[in-house]
DNA sequence: GAATCGACGTA
DNA sequence: CGTACGTCGATTCA
């Protein structure tokens, strides 16, 4: 009997995937009106239906544990010990998704002293014996042993449990390098942490299955323990009770006695209406139109074969047909279809070459259009693009890219759904087009993926994407608080095309100043590193942790320093310590060591960044961060030395082009201590800046009680570390580590400061409160940062929040303010006609490339609108310099 | 091969 | 026991 033709008995282990879909979603985003969390139970059918769909099981049944307690935790108690409470917001799920499987007449099945995975392997056990194909889909690892050649395991890989792995006898053979039936064997040697069984020490998945290959399994590899050598022998001779007890436990028991057999799982119809019914309860709008849609297709008598007829059923068949416009056809479409002003989707299709089409989506029609240049009528389309008409786009920074390549402008950009996701909630990871779709609608697109189910679906199609866009758009939008509307609308929508353009100027480097600095500093590492490995008398890996940690603690017998997870840190902070408390000439060399060779990093990283255009081309991310600032890769051009006289070398190269006539930059001077002046309030540091002294300077005559001339450099120092620390929660501790002073000189220092200066203090203690009532906090500009453990009962989680959201507002503000600025320069280069360009932005200092001539038209341009970007209770400063390089045109 | 860690560059 | 990032090489995990 082949394959096919053989039924199939789906069995799935209830607990561990919902609780994988619990990890795996929102717990926030799936709360019914009862305030029950639902996420669990969504991401559980959802994966449901899906395996209902692609693998047509004829048979079918869900097992699930009945308590914590076993035949297992009888006889060794501590068995899962290790797991923890059950989250609060589970609690509940369970009985709630046993309440839906009835209602879709699927088998559950629980068994008193056993767990949900002996109901598997007894059922698959049996399955495989009367002639099915068996899936077993479970989280637990110890399933892999019921694999062979007729029972398959299904694994929930780390992203959660809309994609499942599958582990056939020769995948797992792959994978492990062993067969199925000996992973118990490997489970037992190395330990199973979440199980609380600890295997031998030092013995890894390598050495287990090395072993394995070699003896044959643990029976013969405990009787040969004598034979093994090293420290690794000595350990499993010494402990190999716990591999005994461990391989005991790991069997799952494949004949315990139940009610059923695989026969009486044959999938029965649904209810529609008991469906409906808990759906409704759980608020499952699209889960439910998928069931019931199920449901249709099995009016008939035969749920196996309607089931099956289901399957051929696209999964976007929600999507509107797709039809192809070119010419007339298209213009009548698009003028039809934005005439009002209801946005459209919108999806660049991007081949390797470029644009290759489009996909447009309205409410209810969706279309695709083929683009190559100079062949059909694009007029209409062209106008389309550039106008104003409102467009819904996800990553619209690369499609605007992308079509400013072809020669398409864009505009219009009325909706993000990734910045919105992201404004929304601005510490969660970016995910792509299906990853939005299932957190915002709960729907599983059918991606283009080797891990998934079926390897062989179609990529979506452009317009299906966009007609996704414009949903996920309309569902984001109806969640969003007006302030954080305000901040899409008004700061980073307008900002997109500013980032895109300055990521296509790009900025010139000196391919020869490189290459000269490359050559001098690997010259200078390798005459260190010699003189190092002299010191030590042999060579080591100047690069490695671990091997320093050799050298200095056990060879050198230095103090211990830091502790950190691998051992004793060796960071530079430490080195500098030793240095102090057991002086060598091995860890100065060692510190110029890394010096040189981490400047040879980035110079040969900027090289290898260079394009055909001379130019180095970064990307700026604008939602990769929690606070508001836009960071820099690929590569990153926020972090270019400039401490050091190397370093400046390197900022050197970086040039203006040769149809320019110099660099410009302008950098917001000490714009957060400002910020936190006019958020405060405190009178004494909005004086500070009016007085248009040098800031440190003055607040350090008033601390220390004398005139501002009479301030002393190392007053000076002690002020500017203390005033720069406030923004980010410096401790006394802190504070006295930094300026190398006794804790008791620091604590004074901060307590005079905050005499002066209380109102700073009252505001700083008063985000945290507030952030703490609300559960976020709120720039100037009401861009938002939620807070989860201002109350949490772990300090370290407690404090770290706390200082993180005593910074938010600060640094967020400070990014608001120069993101408008940037939209305000942009907008005036432009109407100005000005030829002059913004290049690079680093937080609080903006590079600009200056035409030949406009150096007094930009300087006015970029002051008036850096500096009016904000009216706070304090002046902005703005320092302007320029030079022909990027070190010369700092001041 | 992917993920993590330590270290270190910037504001 | 100081916020926010990205990138590198070494090391460990899957």
């Amino acid at each position: 009997m082949s394959d096919n033709k053989k039924p199939t008995l789906l069995v799935i282990d209830g607990h561990s995937l919902a609780f994988r879909a619990f990890y795996a979603l929102p717990v926030d985003s799936f709360v019914n009106r009862e305030g029950q969390h639902t996420n669990a139970i969504h991401g559980f059918i959802s994966m449901l239906l899906l395996l209902l769909q692609q693998e047509k099981p004829t048979h079918l049944a869900v097992a699930f544990d009945i308590s914590r307690y076993s035949f297992r935790t009888r006889e060794y108690p501590e068995y899962k010990g290790t797991r923890g409470e059950t989250p609060p917001e589970f609690i509940g799920q369970i009985p709630l998704l046993e309440e839906a499987l009835a209602a879709m007449n699927i088998t559950t099945i629980t068994k008193e002293d056993y767990e949900a995975d002996d109901i598997l392997a007894t059922l698959a056990a049996q399955g495989a014996q009367q002639g099915f194909r068996v899936l077993v889909v479970s989280g637990d690892r110890d399933a892999i042993q019921l694999v062979n050649d007729d029972v398959t395991l299904l694994y929930p890989n780390a992203r959660g449990v809309s994609e499942l792995k599958r582990y056939d006898h020769d995948a797992v053979v792959e994978r492990y390098g062993i067969r199925p039936e000996q992973y118990p064997d490997v489970a037992a040697l190395v330990g199973e942490t979440s199980d609380n069984l600890i295997g031998i020490d030092k013995v890894g998945e390598k050495t287990a299955v090395k072993w394995i290959n070699l003896y044959g399994g643990l029976d013969q590899i405990l009787e040969h323990a004598d034979e093994i050598k090293g420290v690794v022998g000595e350990k499993l001779r010494e402990q190999k009770e716990n591999a005994i007890r461990n391989r005991r436990l790991n069997r799952l028991v494949n004949d315990v006695d139940l009610p059923v057999g695989p026969a009486d799982l044959e999938r029965q119809k649904i209810n529609p209406a008991a469906v409906r019914e808990v759906f409704d309860k759980l608020q499952f709008k699209t889960l439910l139109e998928r069931v019931l849609k199920i449901a249709a297709a099995e009016g008939g008598t035969d749920a196996v074969a309607d089931t099956a007829e289901v399957i051929e059923t696209p999964a976007e068949q929600l999507a509107p047909v797709v039809r192809t416009l070119i010419d007339e056809e298209l213009a009548q479409w698009l003028s039809r279809h934005s005439a009002g002003s209801s946005p459209l989707g919108l999806q660049v299709e991007m081949g390797p070459d470029g644009v290759t089409g489009f996909g447009i989506a309205a409410a209810d029609d969706t279309v695709y259009v083929p683009w190559a240049t100079g062949r059909p009528d694009y007029a209409a389309l062209e106008d389309w693009l550039a106008g104003e008409s409102p467009k819904y786009l996800f990553d619209s920074k690369r499609q605007l890219k992308a079509l400013r390549t072809a020669g398409l402008e864009l505009g219009g950009i009325a909706f993000d759904t990734t910045i919105a996701a992201w404004l929304i909630r601005p510490g969660g990871k970016s995910q792509d087009l299906a990853g939005q779709a299932y957190t915002v609608l709960g729907e599983t697109l059918d991606v283009a993926d080797p891990n998934q189910l079926v390897p062989e679906v179609e990529a979506l199609s452009p317009a299906t994407e966009a007609w996704h866009v414009l949903r996920i758009a309309e569902a984001l939008a109806a969640q969003m608080e007006p302030g954080t509307r305000r901040v899409l609308d008004d700061i980073e929508l307008p900002i997109v095309p500013v980032l895109a353009t300055m990521e296509l100027s790009g900025i010139t480097v000196s391919a020869s100043i490189l290459a000269d600095l490359k050559s001098r500093l690997s010259a200078s590492a390798a005459d260190f590193a010699s003189q190092a490995f002299a010191e030590i008398g042999h060579e080591v890996n100047l690069g490695s942790p671990k091997q320093l940690q050799q050298v200095l603690f056990e060879e050198l017998g230095m103090p211990k320093t830091r502790a950190n997870k691998t051992g004793y840190s060796t960071d530079a902070a430490s080195l500098a310590d030793l240095q102090e408390k057991s002086p060598h000439p091995f860890l100065g060399l060692l510190l110029q060591h890394r010096d040189v060779t981490k400047l040879g990093q980035i110079v040969e990283t900027l090289e290898k960044a260079v394009g055909a255009d001379g130019r180095i081309h970064t990307t700026y991310d604008q939602t990769g961060t929690s606070t508001g600032r836009i960071s820099s890769n690929d590569p990153n051009l926020q972090n270019i030395p400039v401490k050091t006289e190397v370093g400046r070398e390197i900022r050197s190269s970086f040039e203006h082009g040769a149809e320019f006539s110099t660099l410009l930059t302008a950098d917001y001077s000490q714009i957060e201590m400002r910020i936190m002046a006019h958020l405060s309030g405190d009178e004494g540091l909005i004086e500070a800046f009016n007085a248009g002294e040098d800031l440190h300077r003055f607040v350090g005559s008033r601390i220390f009680h004398v005139d501002p001339a009479e301030v002393t450099p190392l007053m000076r120092t002690k002020v500017k570390a203390m005033s720069y620390g406030l923004a980010y929660g410096l401790s006394a501790f802190g504070l006295s580590k930094q300026l190398r002073i006794d804790v008791a000189e620091a604590k004074q220092l901060m307590t005079d400061y905050f005499e002066r200066f209380g109102a700073v203090r009252d505001y700083l203690r008063g985000v945290v409160t507030q952030a703490r009532e609300d559960g976020y906090t709120e720039t100037i500009f009401g861009r938002r940062r939620p807070f989860g453990d201002l109350n949490s009962k772990n300090r370290v989680l407690r404090e770290n929040a706390e200082r993180a959201a005593l910074n938010a507002p600060i640094q967020g503000s400070a990014a608001d303010i120069m993101k408008i600025a940037m939209i305000g320069v942009a907008g005036d280069l432009s109407s100005q006609g000005m030829r002059s360009r913004l290049l690079l932005q680093v937080h609080d200092e903006l590079i600009f490339e200056v035409a030949e001539g406009e150096l007094e038209a930009l300087t006015s341009v970029v002051t008036t609108r850096m500096g009016g970007a904000a009216q706070l209770s304090v002046p902005l400063d703005v320092q302007i310099g320029t030079g022909d390089n990027w070190d010369d045109a700092a001041h």
